[in-house]
RNA sequence: GGUGCCAUAGCUCAGUUGGUAGAGCACAGGACUGAAAAUCCUGGUGUCCCUGGUUCAACUCCAGGUGGCACCA
């Protein structure tokens, strides 16, 4: 068993795209794509997703490969991404998979429980009472149905209690029942290379970037997206921002200066994500040779 | 040149009837097993412009200086 899955993490903008497109050419293999965001087509310009000839020199796979309208959850990454290992390790044995989504890369290295589809029905009644009775009426609920999950949530949380009183009420089981906290075993062996920059590079980068989206038009992306800025997929920093400049609340120049801004607090919340997991092996993106003997040593 | 106002955190500003100071944002740290680029929690980081004076004690009061703004010449 020498299969091996190539991880390659980061925060945004640190150039993971690049060096996997790199590495994938030295070491001759495909790329799976873990970023939550460049899956949806309608959303090129502001997720910096690979582009045409980047695609072209070395096949990608998650990329644009949903719609906005559609519904989907780091399980059901797991589970296509386990599948489509399956075939790959057969041709290669080792493959890339890139991106800066934390959950969804623990949900292909280390396994998610399996949980029930929630009925969207349910999900949006739900949403009802916390915006009629607040957060205080889901408390109670969730008390009532899952004491043990209540005990350990964080009850500031609305999305955590709303996850745990839709399952609960979904299955007429407690939702902490399902969860095993277990790390699932993989067939095939995992390597993990993180990208990281000193912060203040990293914000220079952050910047430089978001100006050469609005370059590349970002804005014209947005509107076209604005009419259905209620879909989640849209819940998106780079686009948040751009339709409360068409709503009038603010101008161009802030909305630019709040993406900038809300994109530094994403790769701080990536970071503190990545931080946790000790297997990483954190190099400079300037490294890349570093990168290859780490494969190679593997 | 004269008069007036201002000078406090990275920024915008509050405040202390004299006992070394606090808001928002920025920033920093953290949580996170299903919509995660989401959602949520925690933290004040300071030569209170400088130099003297008064005082047990000055960031606060007084004088001078420096810088900024406004008005008058």
């Amino acid at each position: 068993m020498n299969n091996t899955l190539i991880t390659i993490l980061g925060p945004t903008a640190t150039g993971k795209t690049d060096f996997a497109i790199r590495l994938a050419q030295k070491i001759n293999t495909e790329i799976i794509s873990s970023d939550s965001r460049q899956m949806y087509r309608e959303m090129k310009i502001g997720t910096a997703t690979p582009g045409k000839i980047e695609l072209n020199t070395v096949p990608h796979h998650f990329i644009g490969n949903l719609s906005i309208h559609d519904y989907y959850n780091a399980s059901m990454f797991e589970e296509e991404v386990l599948s489509l290992l399956g075939e790959f390790f057969t041709k290669f044995s080792q493959v890339i998979m890139v991106g800066g989504s934390g959950m969804y890369i623990d949900a292909v290295c280390e396994g998610i429980d399996e949980l029930p589809v929630v009925d969207p029905q349910i999900r949006m009644k739900l949403q009802e009472q916390y915006k009629k009775e607040g957060i205080e009426s889901l408390r109670i609920q969730l008390k009532l149905l899952d004491p043990e999950y209540y005990k350990t949530v964080d009850l500031k949380n609305p999305n955590r209690i709303l996850k745990g009183l839709e399952i609960s009420i979904m299955t007429g089981k407690p939702y902490s029942s399902f969860l095993t906290k277990k790390k699932k075993h993989r067939e095939f062996r995992i390597l993990k290379i993180g990208l990281a920059l000193p912060r203040e590079i990293l914000y220079q980068k952050i910047d430089r970037r978001v100006d050469l989206m609005v370059e590349s038009g970002l804005i014209e992306e947005a509107r076209k997206l604005y009419p259905l800025r209620s879909l989640n997929a849209l819940n998106t920093v780079g686009y948040k921002e751009l339709f409360s400049y068409f709503d009038g609340d603010i101008n161009r120049a802030k909305a630019i200066e709040l993406i900038k801004r809300n994109t530094r607090h994403f790769a701080k919340r990536q970071i503190t994500w990545f931080k946790r997991d000790p297997k990483i092996n954190w190099i400079h993106p300037d490294e890349f040779e570093k990168a290859v003997k780490i494969c190679q040593d593997s």
